[in-house]
RNA sequence: GGCCUGUUGGUGAAGGGGUUUAACACGCCACCCUCUCAAGGUGGUAUUCACGGGUUCGAAACCCGUACAGGCUACCA
C-alpha cells in the first residue's frame, strides 16, 4: 500500500502504535468524580496572570475531588523556549503553594508521576506514531506549501472577503497523489503535516462548555497542520489532543481566547474518536485602555506578570484571595465564614463564573492584602518582610535581622485586639512606615512645628520630659499626665471647648501631643504614641528630645 | 471580511418574568468617634440594568434587530 509506504518515509524511527501507547498509560485509578487536570504552560520566561488564574482553578478542582493537577511543560515552540523558565515556573507554584502531584524538573532530575514524560519536546515519538497512523490511514497528508504561497492565498482570500484558511480548492497538496508525495520528500522539498478536514462548515455541532453552557460552532473544514516542518514537533492543537488523551486529563482550563480553537480540537478527537476532556473557558482579565478595554498585555502593563506582586510584597495568601474573587465573586462571602479555611475548601463552580471579561481591580487587592496582613500574628508579619527585604533590600533585612523582638514589638501595635490595625498593604511599604523606629534612619533630621516657635516647644518638652514623663507609667496615667500638662501651660484638653474658643488657649491638646510625637518620629501621623515610646524606650525618647 | 462571545454603578458583581425602593464587597464622598493616623460607626453614591422594537396584566430578566466592545482568524501557545 502506498500510503503505507508514505508513511514510513516520513517516519521511518516510528514503531510503536497508538495501542502500544494507550497500553502504556492505562486509565488512572482514581475516585469517581475526581478530577484530573494540568497546569501547561510555555517555557517562555513569565508568568501571566492570564495563566496563573487557570492554574488555580486546576490546582482547587483536583484538590477538592482527590484527583490530580500536573504540569507539563509545552515547549513545543522552540524558538519561544527560554532558558531557565521552568525554573521560574517552579519558583512561582512554590511560593504560592500550587504544587503538582505530577511534574517533570529536568534541570534539577526531579520527576513525579507515571504518565510522563512531562515535557513535550520529549514526547516527539508519541506524537509522531499518532501522526504516523494519520498518514497511514489518509486523514493527514505533507502540505508542501511555501510560505510565500500561503501568504497569497492568504491576501487573495482577504481580497475575495473569504474565510482565511487552507481549505477545500486552497488545501493544493490534499489530494496530491500518493508517489509525488514520496517523490516530492524523496527530493528533500520541506513539509507539514497537514490534518485532512472532513468538516463542513456549513454544519453546526453542540458543544458544552462548563462556563459559557451550551454553544454552538460551525464545523471546522480547514487543513490544520498538526506537525512543524522545522522539527517534526506537533501544533499546540495536536500535543493537546495526544497528550490530555494520554494523561487522562478530564477538565481543561483555558483563557477565552481558546473558544474558537474548540472546532478544531472538536474535529481531532473526533477522528480518533477519544472522549473529550471537559473544557472551562474561563473569562479573559481585561484592562482599561483610555476608553476602552483590552486583554491584559504582559509588555504594557506591569500587573499583568506575576513579579509584579512579589516586587510590590504582596502576600501571596493575599494575591491568591483577590483571584479568587474574580474567579467566583461568592467566593468572598464564603470567606467571611471561614476565615481559617484553605482557599482549596471553597468549592469552585464554574457556572458562578462570569462569561464576559473582568478588569482586575488594583484598590481590591490592595483592600485584600490590607485585611490579611492585619490578621497575621507579628512573628508572621516580620517573616514576610524580612523575607522580602532579603530580596528586595538588603540594607534593611540587615537592621530587621539586629532588631528581630523590636521590630515585632512595632508590628504588634494595636494587633492583638478584635479589629486590628489595618496599616500595612504589602511588605514593600512597611520600612517607609517604621523607618523612624530606627536610630539608623533617624539621622539628619529637620523638625516643623509649623506655627509654633521651636523654643516654646522645646520649652514644653523639656517640661514634659523632667515632670511628666515615666516609662513605667501605664495609658492611662501617660494620657492624664499629658492632660496636666496641657492645663498647666493654657493649652485646652477638651477639643469641643477648644473649638468653641480658640483664643482662650495658646492651643490644644493635638497640637502637645504632636510636639512630642514630632520629636520623636518627625511625623504628625504615626499608630498611638504611647506605644510608640514604649516601644522606643526611655533611652531613645530621652535622645530624641535632647537631640531636639 | 469571516466565526465566536459578551454588554447591570467608578470596579468585581447578585439577580434568569411580580417579595428589586437592583444584594454584597471594593472605591469615592459626608458626618460621628478620636491625642494624630489606622481602624471602627452611620449615611450617601445605577429613578434603573447598551439602544430600538416585540411578547406579557407585568421585563434588568424571554424573543428579534441595531450599536458597541472583546477574542480568534500563524508551521505561537
Amino acid at each position: 500500500m502506498q500510503r503505507e509506504e508514505l508513511a514510513n518515509i516520513i517516519f521511518p524511527e516510528v514503531t510503536k502504535t497508538i495501542a502500544d501507547y494507550e497500553a502504556m498509560y492505562p486509565e488512572r485509578k482514581l475516585e469517581e468524580n475526581a478530577r484530573v487536570t494540568r497546569f501547561a504552560p510555555s517555557p517562555t520566561g513569565f508568568m501571566h496572570i492570564g495563566h496563573f488564574m487557570p492554574c488555580l482553578i486546576d490546582f482547587c478542582l483536583a484538590r477538592q475531588s482527590k484527583g490530580v493537577f500536573y504540569l507539563r511543560n509545552e515547549d513545543t515552540d522552540t524558538s519561544r523556549t527560554v532558558e531557565g523558565a521552568v525554573e521560574y515556573i517552579r519558583s512561582i507554584l512554590d511560593a504560592y503553594g500550587l504544587y503538582p502531584d505530577e511534574y517533570e524538573y529536568r534541570d534539577s532530575n526531579e520527576t513525579k508521576g507515571s504518565y510522563g514524560p512531562y515535557i513535550q519536546s520529549e514526547r516527539k515519538e508519541i506524537y509522531q506514531t499518532f501522526i504516523k497512523h494519520l498518514v497511514r490511514e489518509g486523514k493527514a497528508y505533507p502540505c508542501f506549501l511555501t510560505k510565500e504561497e500561503m501568504d497569497a492565498i492568504r491576501e487573495g482570500q482577504a481580497k475575495d472577503k473569504r474565510r482565511i484558511g487552507i481549505y477545500g480548492r486552497y488545501a493544493k497538496y490534499r489530494d496530491l497523489p500518493v508517489e509525488e508525495a514520496i517523490e516530492k520528500i524523496k527530493k528533500g522539498e520541506a513539509y507539514t503535516i497537514r490534518l485532512k478536514s472532513t468538516g463542513d462548515f456549513n454544519r453546526k455541532f453542540k458543544f458544552n462548555d462548563l462556563v459559557n453552557g451550551e454553544m454552538e460552532f460551525p464545523e471546522n473544514d480547514i487543513d490544520i497542520p498538526i506537525m512543524k516542518s522545522k522539527d517534526g514537533l506537533p501544533t499546540y492543537h495536536f500535543a493537546h489532543l495526544v497528550d490530555d488523551h494520554l494523561m487522562h486529563t478530564t477538565h481543561v482550563v483555558r483563557g477565552q481566547e481558546w473558544i474558537s480553537s474548540v472546532p478544531v480540537h472538536f474535529e481531532l478527537f473526533k477522528t480518533f474518536g477519544f472522549k473529550m476532556p471537559k473544557y472551562i473557558h474561563i473569562p479573559l482579565i481585561l484592562k482599561k485602555d483610555g476608553e476602552s478595554v483590552r486583554k491584559i498585555s504582559k509588555r504594557l502593563d506591569p500587573e499583568a506578570k506575576m513579579t509584579y506582586y512579589e516586587e510590590k510584597g504582596y502576600p501571596t495568601m493575599a494575591v491568591i484571595e483577590a483571584i479568587m474573587t474574580i474567579i467566583n465573586s461568592n467566593y468572598e462571602a464564603w470567606r467571611e465564614g471561614h476565615l481559617d479555611a484553605h482557599f482549596t475548601e471553597f468549592e469552585f463552580s464554574p457556572k458562578k463564573m462570569s462569561s464576559s471579561g473582568a478588569l482586575f481591580d488594583l484598590d481590591k487587592l490592595d483592600n485584600i492584602s490590607k485585611n490579611y496582613i492585619s490578621r497575621l500574628k507579628k512573628e508572621e508579619v516580620y517573616e514576610g518582610v524580612l523575607a522580602w527585604s532579603k530580596k528586595y533590600d538588603q540594607e534593611f533585612a540587615t537592621i530587621l535581622e539586629q532588631y528581630k523582638d523590636y521590630s515585632m514589638a512595632i508590628y504588634n501595635i494595636e494587633r492583638e485586639q478584635k479589629k486590628p490595625r489595618k496599616d500595612y498593604t504589602y511588605y514593600s511599604e512597611i520600612k517607609s512606615k517604621t523607618w523612624y523606629m530606627y536610630d539608623e534612619y533617624f539621622q539628619d533630621i529637620t523638625y516643623d512645628f509649623g506655627e509654633f516657635k521651636k523654643e516654646d516647644v522645646k520649652e514644653i518638652l523639656t517640661t514634659y520630659w523632667k515632670d511628666y514623663y515615666k516609662e513605667e507609667d501605664d495609658q492611662e496615667t501617660w494620657f492624664s499626665k499629658i492632660k496636666e500638662l496641657c492645663t498647666k501651660l493654657g493649652f485646652a484638653t477638651d477639643m469641643k471647648a477648644y473649638k468653641a474658643n480658640p483664643e482662650n488657649y495658646k492651643g490644644s491638646i493635638v497640637d502637645v501631643t504632636n510636639f512630642i510625637r514630632i520629636a520623636l518620629t518627625t511625623l504628625t501621623t504615626t499608630p498611638n504614641l504611647y506605644d510608640i515610646m514604649q516601644i522606643l524606650g526611655k533611652e531613645r525618647v530621652e535622645k530624641r528630645i535632647e537631640n531636639l
